[in-house]
DNA sequence: GTCTATAGCCCGATAGAC
DNA sequence: GTCTATCGGGCTATAGAC
């Protein structure tokens, strides 16, 4: 009863990986095939065309990118602890398997994906927004942070400005220089 | 004689809009064709394979935006003044033309792409950077500009959130998300 | 320089046996 | 659920006439 949940599982990691290489555009059903053990007509059964296959993956990112938020929120209450954490976060993810943030990259090419592919990007930027809303105001409150105007739009510019700093990173094929700009955002913030 | 300069320059600029739209692996030559008039197989008179097409798209991309950084320190030399309008030159763009900044679209799908496109996109980093730190450091010397470390990588995290920003618009299809973050930024560097 | 025609390949997707 | 076989189509690129 769990082989087909395994299965469907196993194909997601592993386009995962492919998204976050190539794209939605660049990667293919024979790629998934030639890196597990599954021919292409049997990646249909359980995804029936590549629309649905785009979405899952990009859902499955979304709920993962959640547990790290909510894994940072458990290991500490000082906003600035949660800031470089965020970014470590990604650094070693950069480092170790050269990740880099899945909708930041889907953003890049949105006119080309299905609609659906589309949405879950946008709920990637609203969610990763708020939360970075709430920690700069929980820490402007705190009195740890200093910036001017709205928490909201500054919690744009910050994330604006990882995302940025992780573009740069593969321009230049770098984790170091993402982790540098992205400390740099993060003391900017500090008073 | 200027009948082949003029089609290639054709051909590059249409490609250019395509690239721009749906990035380098999600364009071909029958969508050149079908934009203006000329076969598929003339395009390939002038431009042998599809690696040298981009090669040419990213080179003009770059002079382009080269010439638009001459042009701003033509018309003022004032740092905080330089800034605005180098944001409001994309805006613009992107409002009439749906134009975004091609390298920045193009490192998100870097690792798909032909080594000679890649140098090209790496010096559009280069460039837009030196260009960034020159202008902080004057601004800093001047004191209309207030930031802690090195202008060098204060400017790789101001270009990376302006570059972070156009990316969060096209996740949004919003440019006037561009014009609020990028502005912020700006103003987060005055005293 | 531009054309028609086509080679050769990869793609997403389906049919149907097991 | 997974397989083999295959369809129909798009792709980059080339050959060769004009």
């Amino acid at each position: 009863m769990n082989t087909q949940a395994n299965t469907a599982q196993q194909i997601i990691e592993i386009a995962l990986g492919l998204m976050i290489e190539r794209g939605y555009n660049a990667f293919s059903y024979a790629d998934i095939s030639e890196r597990m053990e599954i021919r292409k007509a049997s990646i249909h059964y359980h995804f029936p065309n590549k629309s649905d296959l785009g979405r899952s993956v990009v859902a499955h990112y979304r709920t993962m990118a959640q547990q790290g938020l909510n894994q940072i929120d458990q290991i500490t209450s000082d906003p600035r602890e949660k800031f470089t954490l965020y970014i470590e976060q990604f650094y070693r993810q950069m480092r170790e398997a050269k990740f880099f943030c899945l909708c930041t990259l889907l953003a890049a090419e949105l006119p080309t994906l299905p609609e659906c592919v589309r949405d879950e990007i946008q709920g990637y930027f609203r969610e990763h927004t708020a939360w970075f809303a709430t920690l700069l105001a929980s820490g402007q409150a705190q009195g740890v942070f200093t910036f001017g105007g709205d928490p909201t739009i500054k919690a744009q510019s910050v994330l604006a400005a990882i995302q940025g700093a992780m573009i740069a990173a593969r321009a230049y094929q770098d984790p170091e220089h993402f982790r540098t700009i992205a400390l740099q955002v993060c003391s900017d913030v500090q008073t």
